[in-house]
DNA sequence: ACCTGAACACCGTTCAAGT
DNA sequence: ACCTGAACACCGTTCAAGT
């Protein structure tokens, strides 16, 4: 952790990397070869600087996680997004863009579960949906648990569509669950046959909207 | 992979480690120290053997884990599981039995969306749950929208609650998220400082139920 | 047929020592 | 004050060689 400079003039040794452009090439690092390759040694590579160095503007791997996730937070955020006067609908608007934030950054998610780390500016989209529930008539219980039930939704799209983009970015052929589809059973599984050399095309549509359009619907008087 | 044994008697060394024991040792393993234990490495010494013994009855890891979720699946749905008459019950008492199941191992949530990894048992779920909606009168794709809404927000329920409880296993204090919670600025954030301080408890609850049941009402005609 | 030592190419993190 | 070499304690995986 860099020490306080003092006032008098530099009296050590003048720094050549910042906490600032660690950050930067982090960030760098991250949206030009994917969030699993940040590792604090090809950073170190990055910046020029030995892993060493990194640890003295860093406390750890984690701190430089809050760092980058705050950064996008107070992106999607500036200016404040305006919602709509309907408070069904401000939900609905704060949680789609909770939602299409993430899913521009999908590895943002892996991270936020992981770890519980999120800055506070993030906490707008969870302000923003209780107070919506509230308006709308729920009490702060079913509030909290309507956000909730939301969040549960949101991150395991992102998490389960970002992964299945990645696997089909990566490897030639079709998924294992793919395989498994192909040369299924259809006395056993029928349905599912049925559907079976549609469901790429199926699973791959967005029905976000109605899903969330459901929780808010039933959780609200 | 292991040369099928010939017929006439053992022609070479006679083994002394079996991919089954590879098996067994690998789950006990993660039922001992968790699933981010699970280390080749570890494995090995466990069985008392080198690394590479691993290796000659296991193609790599994610063969192990595939194997290790296919027990899990079998002994779940050994006999399969009996569903009630009304295709909603039936949807919802799959979605329930899945969600149950998975929230026992939640580690298995981990590895599931990380590398689309589900054997055959594993799709009585997912026909259940299409059977049931295309009884109640949905046509195929609905059905398969409605399961997909089902499984992102069983996903995320299990995968949030599971990183939340090993945070707080592992770490003393509060969570990075309670901590921010607790120093919010009540004029910017009024709604979630009046809550903050019944934050762990209200988010606690379980609220599985009411979020599949509006689903599945709102996707059914 | 089955097993292993040794290596390859990586991780995050620490700390005494240098400038 | 800032930076680093070298080390510690790990990973997954491969492969020539041994029994």
């Amino acid at each position: 952790m860099p020490r306080g400079a003092t006032k008098g003039g530099p009296p050590g040794r003048p720094p050549t990397t910042s906490r600032a452009a660690i950050l930067d090439a982090a960030r760098e690092l991250i949206e030009r070869d994917g969030w699993e390759k940040l590792t604090i040694r090809r950073l170190a590579t990055e910046i020029g600087a030995s892993p060493a160095t990194v640890y003295y503007h860093v406390r750890d791997k984690d701190d430089l996680l809050v760092q980058v996730l705050n950064f996008y937070a107070e992106e999607l955020l500036t200016p404040r997004p305006e919602l709509p006067d309907d408070p069904r609908e401000r939900i609905a608007a704060a949680a789609t863009l909770m939602h299409d934030g993430l899913a521009a950054r999908p590895w943002v998610v892996e991270i936020i579960t992981a770890d519980d780390l999120l800055g506070e500016s993030a906490l707008w989209f969870v302000e923003s949906m209780l107070e919506g529930a509230i308006a709308a008539g729920a009490d702060p219980e079913r509030a909290v648990h309507l956000y909730r039930q939301i969040w549960y939704y949101t991150a395991g799209e992102i998490l389960i569509r970002a992964r299945r983009s990645r696997r089909h970015g990566e490897i030639e052929g079709p998924t294992f669950r793919e395989q498994a589809l192909a040369r299924l059973d259809p006395d056993l599984y029928p349905r599912l046959s049925a559907v079976a050399d549609r469901w790429p095309e199926l699973t791959a549509e967005d029905t976000y909207a109605a899903g969330l359009r459901a929780l808010i619907g039933a959780a609200l008087p």
